[in-house]
RNA sequence: GCCUCAAUAGCUCAGCUGGUUAGAGCACUUGACUGUUAAUCAAGGGGUCCUAGGUUCAAGUCCUAGUUGGGGCG
C-alpha cells in the first residue's frame, strides 16, 4: 500500500494540525520532524539511537544515492530500508534541491528535458531527468518519493519564477507518468517564490494532478523570515486538508512552530546534525556553543531535564571537551540530542494541539528560546 | 676550552641583497550554518623579533660581546 494520512483534529484557533500517517514500515504521528539521511545514514547516528529519539521517518537522497553507490546496488541489497537497516518510514528527496546548488548557469544548464550539472565527486557531466529521478527512487524503494523539482535561487525574477514554476508543474506530470513502485506514494512540490499569484498557480496545478501528498518548496533559500513565512501561508493555502503537507529543509525550532501554526505536517533539515557536528545545541533557551570557554567546568547536562541518552549520561564539561578536542563522539551525543530536541519539540506541539491551546504554547516557547543569552 | 649553528606570537616556523603597520599554520576567543558539495566556513585577540652595545637616514635582517639551546673537535 501507499501511505495514508489521517487528519485528526485542527487547533483551535490556529491551523495546526494533528494526524497520523500510516506506511509499510510503521505508523507516525505528524506534526514531525524528520531527520536528514542524505547518503543513507543520519550522519553519525545508528538506526537505533533515532529510534530511541523517536524518529518517526527519516529523509535520504535522490541525487547522492545515484552517484554513490547507485541505485542498483540499493536495490540488490534489497532496497533502501534494508541496505541501512532502517525498519521505519523513509522519504527520498528528489535532487531538485542539489540541482540547486550544483548548475553553474540556471538559463543554460536547466531545459525542459532536466538538467545538466556536474558530479561534485569528480566533475563528470551528468544529466537528470524528471523521469530519471522517479526512475532511481522507486528503486531505492523509499516510501514516500518526491516528485522532480527546481528550486529557484532568491530572488529571481517574477518572469524567471513564472516560467520555473510552469516547467516544474509539466516535470511533476512527468514524474508521475513514470512511477512505478505500488509500496510507495509520490508527493507532488509547490514552488513559486515570494510570488503569491505564482505560489497559487503552482499550488492549484500540482493539486490537481492528484498526488498523495504536498511539500512546500522553495523556502529557506535566502529570503529573511517574513518572507518565508508569507511563502509558506500563499503556497499552503490551496492544498487539500485530507493530504500530508510538508515543508522541506526547514528546521529551526522558530520555523517549525512557525510552519506547524500555518498548517504544516512534516518538516526535515539538515540543521540538528550540522550544527552539532559544529558543536552546538538546541535548547529550551536557545542555541548554546560547546566552542565556548563557559562550558569548561559545567557539570550539568546539556539541557536539565531533557530525556535523550546525551542529557542522561553526560555533563556540558564533557560535552564541550570533547567539542574542544575534536572527538567525534562529541558531535554525535550533540546529533543525538540535536535530534531529540526536535522531534521532543514536535511532541510537545502535538500535545498542545490536542489540547487546543498551540498558540499559548508556541508564545511560551519563544518566550523562553529567544530571551536566552543571560540564562547561561 | 675551541669551532659551529640556532634564538621571531602560547607551539612549529616564514621573513630575499637592510626599506610601508613583522606574517602563516596550529592553539586560544567568538560568530555563522535551514530539501548536507559542510566533523565546515568566517572573524578577532595575541610580538621587548634572546639581552646589551654598535654601524646606518633606516636593523627582525649587518657588526661586537654576552645568555640559552643543538651539533662537532679536543
Amino acid at each position: 500500500m501507499k501511505i495514508q494520512y489521517t487528519l485528526l483534529k485542527t487547533d483551535k484557533d490556529t491551523k495546526a494540525r494533528l494526524g497520523k500517517i500510516k506506511t509499510n514500515y510503521g505508523t507516525f504521528d505528524t506534526p514531525m520532524f524528520m531527520p536528514v539521511g542524505t547518503r543513507a545514514t543520519v550522519k553519525s547516528l545508528a538506526p537505533e539511537e533515532l529510534k530511541e529519539a523517536g524518529s518517526g521517518i527519516i529523509l535520504a537522497n535522490t541525487y547522492h544515492l545515484w552517484l554513490r553507490p547507485g541505485e542498483d546496488i540499493v536495490a540488490k541489497c534489497g532496497g533502501l530500508h534494508k541496505f541501512m537497516n532502517w525498519d521505519g518510514p523513509i522519504l527520498t528527496d528528489c535532487g531538485g534541491f542539489q540541482v540547486f546548488s550544483l548548475i553553474k548557469n540556471k538559463e543554460k544548464d536547466i531545459t525542459e528535458e532536466g538538467v545538466y550539472f556536474k558530479s561534485h565527486i569528480d566533475g563528470a557531466k551528468l544529466f537528470l531527468t524528471p523521469e530519471k529521478s522517479i526512475e532511481i527512487q522507486n528503486k531505492l524503494d523509499s516510501d514516500i518519493a518526491m516528485s522532480f523539482d527546481e528550486c529557484p535561487p532568491y530572488p529571481v525574477s517574477y518572469e524567471y519564477m513564472k516560467k520555473s514554476v510552469e516547467r516544474t508543474l509539466r516535470w511533476a506530470a512527468r514524474g508521475k507518468k513514470v512511477h512505478n513502485n505500488p509500496n510507495q506514494a509520490l508527493f507532488g512540490i509547490v514552488q513559486g517564490g515570494e510570488f503569491k499569484d505564482l505560489r497559487e498557480y503552482s499550488c492549484k496545478e500540482t493539486v490537481k494532478m492528484d498526488f498523495d501528498g504536498y511539500s512546500i518548496g522553495g523556502t529557506s533559500v535566502g529570503e529573511d523570515k517574513p518572507t518565508m513565512y508569507q511563502m509558506i501561508e500563499d503556497g499552503i493555502r490551496y492544498l487539500p486538508e485530507d493530504k500530508v503537507r510538508y515543508l522541506m529543509g526547514v528546521g529551526d525550532p522558530i520555523d517549525i512552530l512557525e510552519g506547524v501554526e500555518r498548517g504544516i505536517d512534516i518538516f526535515d533539515c539538515v540543521l540538528p546534525t550540522r550544527i552539532a557536528r559544529h558543536g552546538q545545541a538546541f535548547t529550551h533557551h536557545g542555541k548554546i556553543n560547546f566552542n565556548n570557554a563557559q562550558y569548561k567546568e559545567d557539570t550539568r547536562p546539556v539541557e536539565e531535564g531533557c530525556d535523550c541518552y546525551c542529557c542522561k549520561n553526560y555533563s556540558r564539561a564533557y560535552i564541550r571537551h570533547l567539542i574542544s578536542v575534536d572527538e567525534m563522539l562529541g558531535g554525535r551525543l550533540l546529533s543525538i540530542h540535536n535530534i531529540r530536541f526536535l522531534i521532543h519539540l514536535t511532541e510537545e506541539i502535538r500535545k498542545a494541539i490536542e489540547e487546543d491551546r498551540f498558540a499559548s504554547f508556541k508564545e511560551q516557547f519563544l518566550r523562553e528560546y529567544q530571551s536566552s543569552k543571560s540564562f547561561f
